[in-house]
DNA sequence: TAGTGGTCTAGACCACCTT
DNA sequence: AGGTGGTCTAGACCACTAC
């Protein structure tokens, strides 16, 4: 007698995956309609269905109503990361971390920061400058500008001991994200505060949030010589 | 007369969401039971399924069998990136692609590029270094191995006339991904060969693929100064 | 306009994990 | 051991869009 174990979408999915990986299915074919999949494959059009969004969402298939399900024409890798607090990364490198606040203070803002939080002229704000630390090494530097007309509470909190990012991340969510990623040189400011050789290639990240329509916070965070964001799809 | 619009997934997930945008729920706070929550907005449980999960699937909020729901004590920033093939984001930005290759050899890969793809020797490879232009000035410069035993057919591609890149996405699926993001500054020979100042901050993808177990390729992408990956969540 | 994917429902059962 | 989320099914209807 045979067990025949049911399959889940997992299963549907890493079949119809499958048919592409071993050349069956090339860029541009179309594949039945889910039904008949389903029909073939012996579970529901359901499962089918869900098999397949999951695969339309990592970008190895198209799919349209009435158009049907193709393998897409120009793949893209698709990656997904994680941005974490800087505490929570720097303990998950087995380091000590550590946090220093170096200035804090209302300022208005240059004319950049204002077109990135989508404001057209310039406004006071906080700016808040601070190192993270691992190891008592810098390990981030983040010049950041918390929009105090959203957030005023941020003007009652010590950030000497607590880091804006924390706190905002735990008392100010937000709805909207902008990110940016670049490499920088590290110039005569940047190396000083950070202990490097000026020209150092910097990996820096741009973060802007929103909570609806108003603009949050917006932060420059430039990360130690050597670097590396990592994902694995 | 009062037109009930059916509820959609999206909405009973932007509702949940407001409910932690408003600060009615906090970090690490507990829903209900999807059912009850369910009975509560008028639909089944099925739809708040699908909505809990896109948030799960988001960082928002973690789901545990028997635990519950909770907002994300720690919240993280989930980001999903396209890395397109370079002749596209070219041709995105409005400008004219050009491609040119610079050398393809069979060589003895260097450590590191054997470890990048899990093989514990060296072995000869393909290697290909070509430049993507945009506009006639280097847009990106590659550097690739291709491991010529999952992927003999390589050889007998024109490879100055097509890029290794976009044979590979035609032709050889990958079932697993591995990206690393840094920055890094030019070096002589990059210099030289892109066209730009010594020791100008480079932002630098490197990216290795496999189908199963098998080793694919790994390719190191270096980008003009300048460069920003961009994406909004 | 007809064919295809997208979604909703109700009910059942399963798998995991907290208590 | 029991409660909660995860999944499957069958059927119905909807929404897009290729033809």
């Amino acid at each position: 007698m045979t067990i025949t174990k049911r399959r889940s979408w997992q299963d549907v999915r890493d079949e119809i995956h499958g048919w592409i990986l071993d050349g069956q299915m090339a860029p541009g074919d179309r594949f039945e309609r889910d039904e008949d999949i389903a029909t073939r494959l012996g579970c529901s059009r359901a499962t089918v269905q869900r098999a397949m969004g999951d695969l339309a969402e990592r970008g190895v298939v198209e799919r349209r109503r009435k158009g049907g399900t193709r393998v897409r024409p120009d793949p893209v890798t698709r990656a997904t990361f994680d941005i974490p607090i800087a505490r929570h990364e720097v303990e998950a490198r087995g380091g000590v971390y550590g946090y220093q606040l170096i200035q804090a203070a209302l300022e208005k803002t240059p004319r950049p920061v204002a077109a990135a939080l989508d404001l057209r002229a310039p406004v006071e704000m906080l700016r808040v400058e601070a190192l993270h630390l691992m190891d008592g090494r810098v390990f981030l530097y983040e010049d950041r500008w918390v929009f105090t007309r959203t957030v005023p509470e941020i003007l009652t909190v010590d950030l000497s001991a607590e880091s804006a990012n924390e706190w905002l991340v735990h008392n100010k969510p937000y709805s909207a994200c902008d990110l940016h990623f670049s490499a920088q040189a590290a110039d005569g400011y940047l190396a000083g505060i950070m202990g490097v050789e000026a020209g150092a290639a910097l990996f820096v990240l741009n973060r802007t949030t929103w909570s609806g329509d108003a603009p949050i916070t917006t932060v420059k965070a430039v990360h130690m010589p050597g670097y590396r964001m990592v994902t694995r799809v």
